[in-house]
DNA sequence: CAAAGTCATTGACTTAAGTCAATAAAAGAA
DNA sequence: TTCTTTTATTGACTTAAGTCAATGACTTTG
């Protein structure tokens, strides 16, 4: 297992000692998700955390039949349906993977069970949990604010590379629209030929 | 002091007993708010949190000189920005009473410092953020897949109140949509005569 | 009480997103 | 490579929200 890059992502919050570390890491698996593959089910209980190796993958909820895009996680970001697990309810969401992908995984259980011992897993909890938080509040804030075409501008300028690696269609229902009118949107500011 | 509402509903979330409760009680105020009156003003970093004795409050945002209503706080809610506190940065909403009010406010601050001493308080923060987090998400799934018109009656669902003591423009803003619209909205479904 | 201010409704019109269907382009599989 | 599937674009049209302006109802207050 390839630990380097989780080691850097949690470095990047709080220090962490390697032996610390390594007690965590016990725990840790890896999973290996092809194209398509679904990581975690409509229906079921969210039971673990996962950080992203390498790939990219999408969370999605089913209405009438339609779906609705609302995250998208790439390399070195941390996944999970913390909800799900704290009220022990089925998740309302599907986690699929839209590239070939590598998780880290541990169950949520395993991870609150250090946190007394090895506060640095508190503390990282915490940090990950106010940055989803903030981001929670800022999308809520832009569908408020914003118009579409907003919306989709100041996702290329946070996510540069999201468009290029995920189907537009997906984009569009993370931005809250139709397929056809984000292909509208981006004509509307294409340069004319 | 009338502690009797915000005892009622720290029962509600974890049983407290009346030393551990006096004890935070000393860092308690009482804050009475006119109609009108601003409780926490954009680009300051806040400090307090709130209990809602009496009254109602929002919390709004300016964009182009026009408000966007992110939030109502009512009788027996808690209310603060818990995002500034944590991130020491300016505020970007405004909260202000829309009824004469009455808040018991302690400062994050002292609040916090209860937290080793008194596991009562912690506990009962984490239960606070982790119902905001659940209805954040849920408005912000609520944005991407419901219509305007679905987004009201499922608001006169869950708060069937706050519809007549709230300027209706300002429910506009919070279901992200202009009042003539909202008002066109109700008179779709409303019983010809 | 009258006057001023605020808020909700309505009408006429504009704008942009939604819908449906056809086609083109791109990606994947055989 | 060719065939199939998926995705993106475009056109024609519908629908609903946005905009602007006028009016009426309701509050507030001097």
């Amino acid at each position: 297992m390839n630990f380097d890059a989780i080691i850097a992502a949690v470095n990047k919050m709080i220090p962490i000692n390697q032996s610390d570390f390594d007690i965590v890491a016990q725990k840790l698996s890896v999973r290996h998700l092809k194209k398509n593959e679904i990581w975690e089910q409509e229906g079921k209980i969210c039971q673990l955390m996962g950080f992203v190796n390498s790939g990219i993958l999408r969370q999605y909820s089913l209405k009438d039949g339609n779906e609705f895009t609302t995250d998208f996680f790439m390399e070195n970001e941390f996944i999970g349906n913390y909800i799900s697990y704290q009220t022990q309810q089925p998740s309302q969401t599907i986690t699929e993977a839209l590239e070939p992908c590598e998780l880290l995984t541990i169950p949520f259980h395993d991870f609150v069970s250090f946190y007394e011992c090895i506060p640095a897993t508190k503390k990282s909890a915490k940090i990950v949990g106010d940055q989803k938080l903030f981001q929670l509040y800022e999308k809520n804030t832009s569908l408020l604010m914003d118009s579409p075409e907003e919306r989709y501008y100041k996702l290329i300028e946070q996510k540069p590379d999201l468009i290029n690696r995920v189907p537009q269609y997906m984009i569009a229902q993370y931005l809250g629209i139709r397929p056809e009118s984000l292909s509208r949107i981006r004509k509307r500011h294409r340069p004319k030929k």
